[in-house]
DNA sequence: GACAGCTCCTGT
DNA sequence: CAGGAGCTGTCA
C-alpha cells in the first residue's frame, strides 16, 4: 500500500493521490488524518480514505508529511457515509469533510514572514511601510499575514512584502499552529511556606495601607483554612464585584498568594442523582411492542404520535434498551433549544454518559465531544444534524425527533443534505435501528410507511387519555359582512379569548409573519421601499422603528416622507405579528400580552425569560410566529387563535399545504394538554379549503391521503425526485446566459418534461447576486440513478465552460 | 477553495 | 505604461 487517496478540506472534486513514505507504510490506515502539501508550500490536514498500490500515470504524486493520529479518527462507517452523501447529494467530499470536522482537528499551515538570516538592512532606501515591517520582524521573529494589517494599510501590504522579498531581506514560510488547547482554570492559594515562616500579624500589618488587599488576603486564607484540601477558583474571588483583579495582582506581586492552573474538561456534565423512568401506559406499551417487532424484522419505524401522546416516553424506553444491550444512541433534534425536556429526563438517568453536540458549541467544546465519542465515553448523544458526523464506535439506535422539521435540511449551509434521510443511511452502515418521530410526519415519510419501507406505529391518543383540542373554523368574510369583527379579529374569537382570560388560562395567537407591516407604500406615487441588496420589499418593524430585509438582514430607517415624490401620504400594508400584538394589547389592556418572534427574542436570555414568565402564569396571551409551535409545553394554555390562517397557504411552494397543516397542528398541540378542553379557532376567508376542513375533522389518514393525491396529480415527491439547480452571479445577463446554456445541456440528455426552467428565482436578486433556477423532475425507482448520472454529466459539461466558472452553482437534491 | 499568472481596462 | 480588477487554470 504505497499510495493513499486523501480528502482535503477544500471544495474540490474527489480525493487526491499521495505517496506514502516508506517509514509510514506500517502505520497508515484509512480514517487517519495526515499532513500533506498542496499547491507549493501550503500544508493541509487531509483524511486517508483509501490505500492502494496503483501508481498514478499522469503525474508524480507528492509525499505525505506525517500522520496525525495513532488510530483512525474516522470509523469505516463514516467514510462509507461520506461517500454516500457525496454521491447522493452531488457534493464534494471536501465539503463534507469541512462540515463534519471541528476546525481545530483540521489544522492548516499559515503563511508567515521572517527575516532572512544574517541580513543587514539598509534603512535609508526603505519607505515607511517597509521600515515598519522590518522593525516588527526584528522584535518578533515571525509575523503572520493577517497581523500585518494592524500597521500597514491593506492595499500596501502586497507591494511592501514583494519589494522586501526582492531586496532579499525577508522570506515567506509556512507553519502549522496548534489550535486546540485544553482549557485551564485558574486557582489560587496562599503562598506555600508563608504561614510557617512568617507571623500572620506581621503580614497583615504590611497590608494595613491597602485594606482591600488585606480583605482579599483574609478571604483566601479563610477559605483555605476552612477546607484545606479544596481548591479555590480564581474567578470566585471576583464574583460579588467587591474585589478586583488589581487587588489580586498586588498580592501576587507581594509574594503572598500564588496563582496556578489546572486542566479542566470544558464540558459540564450532570453530577446529581440518577433515577429510573416511569412505566409506560397501555397504549404506549402496545406501540413499544410494535417497534420491537419492527426492529426484529430489521425495519425502521415511523412513530406517529399526536401531541402529548408521550413519544418521548417511548424514546426513553428504547434508549434504555439500546444502552443496556451495550450500544450507543444518537438522538437528533432539529434545533438545540428544544432539548430542555428530553435532557432533563435523560440527565437524571444517565448522568455523565450523556453528551451534547450542536452548532452553538465552541470549537474546543466540539473537539472534546469528539474525543469522548471516540473513546466510547458517551452512551447517549443529543445533537443537531452535525452530530451525524461524530466518530461513533458502536451506535445501536438513532432517534430523529420532529422528523418533519425543515431545520433538518437548511438551504443555507452546504453540503445540502436532509439529516432525516442521512440518519437512515448512516444507521444502515452501523447496523443500527432508526425511529423517526413526529406528531405531523412529513408526507414523504408517511408514504414510506405506507409502502412498508418503514413500520408505521401510531400513538393516537394523548397521555392519560386527555382529549385532543377541538377545532372551529370562523368564516371571516361572513363575520365582516355581518359587522362581527374588530380589526383582524372576529367577535367570536375575541369572546373565546375573553372567556379563557376570565378562567385564568392562557391563550396563544399564531401569526406567521415578522414585523409590523409588510410594505410601506406611498399613496401618491406608489413608491415602495426595496432592499438595496435584494429584490425584496423591506418590512416595517415598529418596535425597532426601522425597515428590515428578511433575506439579507439589511436595515434602513423608516422614511417619513416618500423619497421619490416627498408626499407624506405613506401607507402601511400587510399585517405582521407586531401589529397583531399591538391590536391584542389594546383589546385586552388589563392583561399581559407578550410577543415571541425572532426579532423580540434576539436579546440574550430573552427566550428563557419569556419562557419562565409563561410558566409562572404571568403572561396571559402569547402572540407569536411559528416559534410558538415548538417547545412551549405548558399546562394552562387552553386556547389557540389563528386570525389570518389563509396567509399560511399563500406560499408558492408545493409543500405549502403540508407546512400549514403541520404548523397549525403543532400549535394546536399546546392547547389543553392537561384539561383536555383545548380549543383552536381558525379565522379564514376560505373555510371550505380542503386543508382547513380536514384539520377540523382531525382524521389523520384522510389528510395524508389528500396530500398524497395532490402530490401524485402534479408529479411532486414522493412520486418523483426533484433536483433544484440554482445559479448566482453579480451580473444578471451573465447568469441568465449561463442558466440558458445549462438548461439546454440538460435538455440534450433528459426528456423534455423533466427539465423546468431556467427561470428567475422567486427572489430574483439576493445579497446582490442575481439568481436563476432550473428544476428537474426525475422519475423515482430504478431509472433515477440513470437520470441522475445524466444530470451529473450535464453539470460536468457546464463546469468545463471556463466562462461560467465565476458563477456560483448550488445543487439541491430532494429539493 | 486558494492562489499565481494572465489579460484587459483605466487613468495620468 | 503602471496598477488593478477580473478571469483562468491548476493543485496529487
Amino acid at each position: 500500500m504505497r499510495y493513499a487517496q486523501i480528502v482535503l478540506p477544500l471544495n474540490l472534486k474527489g480525493s487526491f493521490t499521495y505517496k506514502v513514505p516508506e517509514e509510514l507504510i506500517p502505520a497508515i490506515q484509512p480514517g487517519m488524518r495526515v499532513l500533506v502539501p498542496f499547491r507549493g508550500k501550503k500544508i493541509y490536514t487531509g483524511i486517508v480514505v483509501e490505500l492502494h498500490d496503483a501508481e498514478p500515470e499522469s503525474f508524480v504524486p507528492r509525499e505525505i508529511i506525517s500522520i496525525l493520529d495513532e488510530f483512525p479518527i474516522l470509523p469505516k462507517e463514516q467514510i462509507d457515509f461520506w461517500n454516500w452523501l457525496s454521491e447522493y447529494y452531488l457534493c464534494n467530499l471536501g465539503e463534507i469533510y469541512r462540515f463534519a470536522f471541528p476546525s481545530s482537528l483540521k489544522l492548516e499551515s499559515e503563511t508567515y514572514l521572517k527575516l532572512k538570516p544574517n541580513v543587514t538592512v539598509d534603512f535609508e532606501n526603505l519607505d515607511v511601510n517597509e521600515m515598519y515591517l522590518i522593525q516588527a520582524l526584528e522584535i518578533r521573529q515571525l509575523i503572520n499575514l493577517t497581523d500585518i494589517e494592524a500597521f500597514i494599510p491593506k492595499k500596501e501590504i502586497i507591494k511592501t512584502i514583494n519589494s522586501l522579498i526582492d531586496l532579499q531581506y525577508i522570506e515567506i514560510d509556512e507553519k502549522i499552529s496548534e489550535k486546540y488547547k485544553a482549557k485551564e482554570i485558574a486557582y489560587v492559594k496562599i503562598n506555600e511556606g508563608l504561614l510557617n515562616n512568617q507571623d500572620l500579624t506581621e503580614i497583615l500589618s504590611k497590608l494595613n495601607k491597602a485594606p482591600k488587599q488585606k480583605d482579599l488576603f483574609l478571604h483566601i486564607l479563610d477559605q483555605q483554612t476552612e477546607n484545606p484540601t479544596g481548591f479555590i477558583k480564581k474567578s470566585t474571588l471576583f464574583e460579588d464585584g467587591y474585589f478586583g483583579n488589581s487587588h489580586f495582582k498586588a498580592l501576587v506581586d507581594k509574594n503572598l498568594v500564588e496563582e496556578y492552573y489546572l486542566q479542566k474538561d470544558r464540558l459540564e456534565s450532570y453530577e446529581g442523582e440518577t433515577e429510573d423512568i416511569e412505566e409506560l401506559s397501555e397504549t404506549q406499551k402496545q406501540a413499544n411492542k410494535e417497534i420491537e417487532e419492527a426492529f426484529n424484522h430489521h425495519k425502521n419505524v415511523l412513530l406517529h404520535g399526536v401531541t402529548s401522546s408521550g413519544k418521548t416516553h417511548i424514546y426513553l424506553e428504547k434508549i434504555e434498551e439500546c444502552v443496556n444491550s451495550g450500544k450507543n444512541v444518537l438522538f437528533l433534534l432539529p434545533e438545540i433549544s428544544l432539548t430542555k425536556q428530553i435532557t432533563q429526563r435523560l440527565e437524571k438517568k444517565y448522568g455523565k454518559k450523556l453528551g451534547f453536540y450542536h452548532q452553538k458549541l465552541t470549537d474546543f467544546e466540539r473537539v472534546e465531544v469528539w474525543r469522548r465519542i471516540k473513546n466510547n465515553d458517551i452512551q447517549i448523544l443529543i445533537g443537531t444534524r452535525n452530530a451525524l458526523f461524530l466518530p461513533f464506535q458502536n451506535i445501536g439506535l438513532i432517534v430523529v425527533d420532529e422528523e418533519h422539521d425543515s431545520a433538518y435540511k437548511p438551504r443555507e449551509v452546504s453540503p445540502y443534505f436532509n439529516a432525516k434521510d442521512a440518519a437512515l443511511v448512516l444507521a444502515g452502515f452501523y447496523g443500527a435501528k432508526v425511529i423517526l418521530g413526529s406528531a405531523t410526519p412529513s408526507v414523504e415519510s408517511y408514504y414510506l410507511a405506507q409502502k412498508n419501507k418503514l413500520q408505521y406505529v401510531s400513538l393516537n391518543e394523548r397521555f392519560g387519555k386527555v382529549k385532543l383540542p377541538e377545532y372551529e373554523l370562523i368564516n371571516f368574510k361572513e363575520a365582516q359582512e355581518s359587522k362581527k369583527t374588530s380589526g383582524n379579529f372576529s367577535l367570536r374569537l375575541l369572546e373565546e379569548i375573553k372567556k379563557t382570560l376570565e378562567d385564568k388560562n392562557q391563550t396563544m395567537i399564531l401569526h406567521n409573519r415578522r414585523g409590523y407591516a409588510n410594505v410601506v407604500e406611498c399613496e401618491s406615487c406608489g413608491y415602495v421601499n426595496y432592499c438595496s441588496n435584494c429584490d425584496v420589499v423591506m418590512t416595517y418593524h415598529k418596535a425597532a422603528n426601522e425597515m428590515k430585509c428578511h433575506y439579507c438582514g439589511q436595515r434602513a430607517s423608516k422614511p417619513k416622507t416618500c423619497p421619490k415624490c416627498h408626499s407624506e401620504n405613506l401607507n402601511e400594508r400587510g399585517v405582521g405579528v407586531e401589529q397583531i400584538h399591538e391590536e391584542v394589547s389594546k383589546l385586552f389592556p388589563d392583561y399581559e400580552v407578550d410577543r415571541m418572534d425572532v426579532d423580540s427574542m434576539r436579546k440574550k436570555f430573552a427566550y428563557e425569560k419569556l419562557y419562565e414568565k409563561i410558566e409562572e402564569g404571568e403572561t396571559d396571551i402569547i402572540v407569536g410566529t411559528q416559534m410558538i409551535s415548538k417547545g412551549l409545553d405548558f399546562d394552562h394554555i387552553e386556547l389557540v387563535g389563528i386570525p389570518k390562517a389563509d396567509s399560511l397557504l399563500y406560499v408558492q411552494d408545493f409543500r405549502a399545504e403540508e407546512r400549514a397543516y403541520q404548523l397549525i397542528t403543532q400549535v394546536s398541540g399546546r392547547a389543553g394538554r392537561v384539561s383536555g378542553k383545548g380549543k383552536v379557532l381558525i379565522q379564514t376567508y376560505n373555510p371550505d379549503h380542503s386543508v382547513f376542513q380536514l384539520i377540523k375533522m382531525n382524521e389523520v389518514a384522510k389528510i395524508y391521503e389528500y396530500f398524497l393525491q395532490e402530490r401524485q396529480k402534479f408529479h411532486y415527491p414522493p412520486f418523483t425526485k426533484l433536483i433544484m439547480i440554482e445559479l448566482k452571479h453579480r451580473r444578471e445577463d451573465k447568469v441568465n446566459r449561463a442558466s440558458q446554456f445549462l438548461g439546454s445541456v440538460l435538455r440534450k440528455y433528459l426528456p423534455e418534461d423533466c427539465v423546468l426552467g431556467p427561470e428567475k428565482a422567486q427572489i430574483a436578486k439576493l445579497n446582490n447576486l442575481y439568481q436563476f433556477q432550473i428544476l428537474l423532475k426525475l422519475p423515482r425507482g430504478k431509472n433515477y440513478e440513470k437520470f441522475k448520472n445524466l444530470v451529473l454529466i450535464s453539470l460536468n459539461e457546464f463546469d468545463n465552460i471556463t466562462a461560467y466558472q465565476s458563477i456560483k452553482k448550488d445543487v439541491f437534491v430532494d429539493f
